[in-house]
DNA sequence: GCAAAAGTGTTCTCCTTACACCCATGT
DNA sequence: ACATGGGTGTAAGGAGAACACTTTTGC
């Protein structure tokens, strides 16, 4: 085995996991826009200031599962997205330690955003207005955004932010709010039905004041062919430690 | 500042920096196809197999840097371009020891390559047939493969396999040989020249049985725009300890 | 009936593809 | 001169943008 003397080889570097969340919201005028869900910081260092949920990375503990879990416990949510984003190790990125972050960005539906906890230590910003973050949490998540605005343009990412059935407009929607410009109507619903990723359930949404509108679902049968030969990250398979989310 | 007793959180997992290394040589029929150096473990776990170069990482060194020097170390190549390709963390992984390991990936030119180390420990392999590797490193290649090949579609990294100046003919047997198939020469002409990626140097290239083609050259002040907000990945910003390369 | 959103049809443009054809060199 | 790859021209096909138009509901 491993000798596990005091010059044990690669155990300089402290190695944490944090997350990038997204959620739809609506602003002040009544758009959806992004949404980030942040947790102040209760100790040194950077104390008190705003920071991305994340923790120390358990010996025993996938990389996905301490993301899906710190996630967890300290926001209460559930993503239904979460896939790695990139690595950040530089020296200075923390004061006084070296700390390599393994960072992961997931997506909430806009109804699990809505009971999430929020508290004096947890809060929602506005992911294109933050304030001054811990560290070097400001980059990270403009890495995220800019991730996010270029994936939903060439996979289908954006589903992730509705339920399992939802009509074109929502979807639409979707769309709109992350790339921050107006799509038509007409041509999106082409793109969408000819891109093969969604089908139609027969259903249409009765209750508003205008033509009901039809409903869709994901074509589960379809896989997002995203991360080539590595196939999709699984947080159910990985394995958690005795300690569970916070929510029952 | 933190405390350093036994608890020290965030310190459970051994952390290491490996590279995946490609360069055009042509196989056996003379056509350029991908390969990649790999270096053979001289040391328990999985002693013998042939592996990634990389080593732990350093208290005191970037993680760029970390990848940069190990490739260097090991191969004896300078890659022209570098970029972190995924970390990987599963738990079964490494045996007995938990192991996270930054995946970079690298390109070095066709000249660079030959002239590269070889010998009892360090052997090229085409890069679609490897063997058997230590650890999860066939699954790590075939991901940087899966990255290098959608992204020649997008970006301009194909020039990092070839010189400052180059043909259309040259580059476009790069592109063939990373997307392994024919491209249509007038179309990828007018392709490459309407992006305004690369500026024809006015000279010719003689000495051919046939008409001297044009000599082009990258257009530098165009940016790859290509980690969006985090900028271009700097090898030579980030500080390097005390032992460099092996090559002086 | 009217307003407003859902959904369809049509046209125009641009980009890619396929392929015919001319150009310039070494032998 | 001629073979061969370098380089230009051109037409067809497909995807996306723009926008007119029809359909279906609540009020």
């Amino acid at each position: 085995m491993v000798a596990t003397g005091e010059r044990m080889p690669g155990a300089g570097a402290a190695l944490a996991v944090s997350t990038v969340i997204f959620a739809l919201r609506p602003d002040e005028d009544g758009r959806a826009t992004l949404w980030t869900p942040l947790v102040r910081r209760i100790r040194e260092p950077q104390q008190d200031l705003w920071a991305l949920p994340g923790g120390w990375l358990p010996l025993d503990e996938e990389l996905v599962s301490a993301a899906a879990r710190t996630l967890g416990e300290t926001t209460g949510l559930a993503p239904t997205y979460l896939e790695q984003l990139y690595t950040f190790g530089e020296l200075g990125r923390s004061p006084g330690r070296r700390v390599v972050s393994v960072v992961y960005w997931a997506l909430v539906q806009s109804a699990e955003a809505e009971r999430a906890a929020v508290g004096e230590n947890v809060r929602w910003f506005a992911a294109d207005a933050l304030p001054a973050l811990a560290f070097d949490h400001n980059r990270i998540v403009d890495y995220a955004l800019w991730r996010l605005r270029t994936k939903v343009e060439y996979s289908r990412i954006a589903h992730a932010f509705l339920g399992d059935t939802f009509t074109l407009a929502e979807l639409r929607e979707v769309h709109e709010a992350v790339l921050q410009r107006s799509l038509d109507p007409a041509n999106f619903r082409r793109t969408i039905e000819s891109s093969g990723n969604v089908v139609a359930t027969g259903e249409v949404l009765s209750g508003s004041p205008h033509r009901p509108p039809r409903l869709y679902r994901y074509d589960s049968s379809i896989d997002l062919a995203d991360r080539g030969p590595l196939g999709p990250e699984s947080v159910a398979a990985a394995s958690v430690p005795t300690r569970t989310g916070a929510r029952p």
